[in-house]
DNA sequence: ACCACACACGCAACC
DNA sequence: GGCCAAAATG
DNA sequence: GGTTGCGTGTGTCATTTTGGC
């Protein structure tokens, strides 16, 4: 066994092997961190990666990263590898890349150019009644409905003058993506993207330990609902797929996105008009906001006492504030059509309220600033940032802080409990001593100072709660100067209770008066605008807390 | 941080 | 040849 | 007139190359 070798970081682009290096310190990593968990294939593949000769590892990995598993040999030209035929060669005899393999009409459909199918696969175009002045996509449905088969490229068109080869380990690929980035939605241009300094990562202690899958099973879950969204996103039907979900999971977070999954194939039914399909599925998501949804089926299928019940239910607990709102709006219509006595709900407060007529620019918010904003009281549009990058300045260290299982590799821009309930409660002394700051006005442990110092230490550096875009030094500083640390601790109090909910709702403008060292924010609201729900969350904890806000509704001057 | 949130906008239904 | 979207690139 | 639900459009490095129309 090898000493544990270090995280991945992004190699050098002098070096026209660049993605090869990585893709390469990436395989050592997943190896490292995952050894114990590995099927044959995947051990099988790591070890023997390496006694490619380099030019096939390049191609592989240039493969990997081009969007396909098939390609044509003459657009496999990379001046760093040399002839693709040689390159491939070693691939092939592996059985890893599979070489001339059998194309579907819509396979070949994406390798040939239009110029090409009309040259020489004439034939074929007449037998089905079209010609060569057909749009592509169209004679492409004209031959799929067919059901032609598959075959390889040199009997569908003997003559052309390339290769076509096809990868054989593309779910083995991913799985290793998946085990690396513990997700889908990242690949390997992130470390291209890192070494350019297109983006730029905190770098957390990363050890083997804090992998992003601890068993097996949990890994193929992760694929296998990955999977199902994609049945789903192509059309195929809500039955068919239902057929392949897994039942509910042991661990939190693969019930989470299969509850996600759930979700999205209940709003699919719901927009066929399946109602009672669509309810039964959103009865079995954990997926915040699925009870609401579950009520709203209910109800139009007028089951008005079932929902009634249900709601009653949700109200004893509500699973957030926004499930709250709904139920306020909800239960009035329901009492109404029950002819029940009106339910109390809780009183919203009424903000206060400006009027002003401006003339017309393409946004709302701009114009209030242009017609607010002065010298001695400047407005910005900040909406969320504001908040949320003071919360991530003076919280850095809690937020970056190298728990079991937070990070695992270097391309974090969050730990990755931050959206899970528990994600303050396991960082409870960590958040404390930040918060703890605020009561320290002054001085090198104060507030401001470590806000201050952040900010240039950290600068450029991603972060969930920081946009640096949105937050320059002088907005920085009339923060600083105007808001009252009180008021940052009972934003900050109230973002921890439920990071997802309360990130956003956040006014679009704020204005600062540094000589009476006070603040306002402002929602702006142009003609047919109106409160969204986290706003009026937002609102009424503002108006709870004495914080000043005003709500800026503008119409148009003709 | 799971092609997503997080905003504004616009239509239709309802009282 | 111009316009546009998708893919590839570092 | 107001309110409410619900579907929609916009955006994610910047630049070059490719192919369809
Ligand atoms: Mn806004
Ligand atoms: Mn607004």
């Amino acid at each position: 066994m090898n000493a544990t070798p270090l995280p991945p970081r992004p190699a050098s682009l002098d070096d026209p092997l660049y993605y090869l290096h990585n893709f390469r310190s990436a395989l050592r990593w997943i190896e490292a961190c995952y050894v114990d968990l590995f099927d044959d294939d995947e051990r099988d593949f790591l070890t023997r990666f390496d006694t490619l000769p380099e030019p096939a590892q390049a191609l592989w990995v240039r493969m990997v990263m081009r969007k396909g598993d098939t390609f044509r040999d003459d657009r496999l030209g990379y001046a760093e590898i040399g002839m693709p035929a040689t390159a491939v060669a070693p691939l092939i005899e592996r059985g890893w890349v599979q070489n001339d393999p059998p194309l579907s009409v819509s396979a070949l459909w994406l390798l040939l150019t239009k110029a090409e199918i009309g040259r020489h696969l004439n034939g074929l175009l007449r037998d089905h009644g079209l010609t060569r002045g057909a749009r592509k996509a169209d004679m492409l449905e004209v031959l799929a409905e067919a059901d032609l088969g598959e075959y390889p490229l040199t009997v569908w068109c003997p003559e052309i003058p390339f290769n076509v080869v096809r990868m054989t380990r593309m779910a083995l690929c991913e799985r290793l993506r998946l085990m690396f980035f513990g997700n889908l939605h990242q690949d390997w241009s992130e470390f291209v993207l890192a070494d350019l300094g297109v983006r730029r990562f905190e770098r957390v202690p990363l050890s083997p330990a804090s992998r992003a899958f601890q068993r097996r099973e949990d890994i193929h879950t992760y694929a296998h609902l990955h999977a199902c969204r994609e049945r789903l996103e192509a059309g195929e039907s809500i039955a068919d797929i239902l057929h392949d979900v897994p039942p509910a999971d042991d661990n939190p977070w693969l019930e989470n996105r299969r509850g996600k999954l759930l979700f999205l194939l209940a709003r699919a039914r719901e927009r066929e008009g399946e109602l009672a399909a669509a309810e039964a599925l959103y009865a079995q998501s954990v997926h915040p906001g699925a009870r609401g949804r579950r009520l709203r089926m209910l109800e139009r299928q007028a089951c008005h006492a079932e929902a009634l019940e249900l709601a009653n239910a949700a109200a004893a607990a509500p699973e957030s504030e926004s499930e709250r709102q709904q139920l306020d709006r909800l239960l009035p219509r329901l009492h109404r059509r029950l002819a029940l006595a009106p339910p109390s709900v809780t009183e919203e407060p009424v903000p206060a309220r400006l009027e002003m007529t401006l003339p017309r620019t393409a946004s709302v918010e701009r114009a209030v600033v242009e017609h607010l904003s002065c010298e001695s009281m400047p407005v910005y549009y900040v909406e969320n940032a504001l908040i949320n990058a003071l919360f991530g300045l003076l919280c850095w260290e809690a937020v970056f802080a190298p728990l079991a299982g937070a990070f695992f590799h270097p391309f974090q821009r969050a730990p990755a409990d931050l959206l899970r309930p528990e994600f303050a409660s396991r960082r409870e002394t960590l958040f404390a001593r930040c918060l703890a700051r605020l009561e320290v006005p002054e001085g090198e442990h104060g507030y401001r100072a470590v806000i201050r110092r952040t900010y240039h230490a950290k600068h450029g550096l991603e972060s969930a709660f920081v946009q640096w875009e949105a937050l320059d030094e002088s907005l920085l500083e009339m923060a600083l100067a105007c808001l009252p640390a009180a008021h940052l601790r009972l934003w900050f109090e109230r973002l921890l209770r439920d990071v997802r909910a309360n990130r956003a709702g956040m006014p679009d403008l704020i204005q600062f008066r540094p000589e009476q060292g006070d603040y306002r924010m402002i929602e702006v609201k142009g003609p047919g605008d109106r409160l969204q729900d986290n706003q009026r969350r937002w609102l009424a904890f503002c108006a709870r807390h004495g914080m000043p806000l005003d709500v800026c509704h503008v119409t148009w001057a003709s």
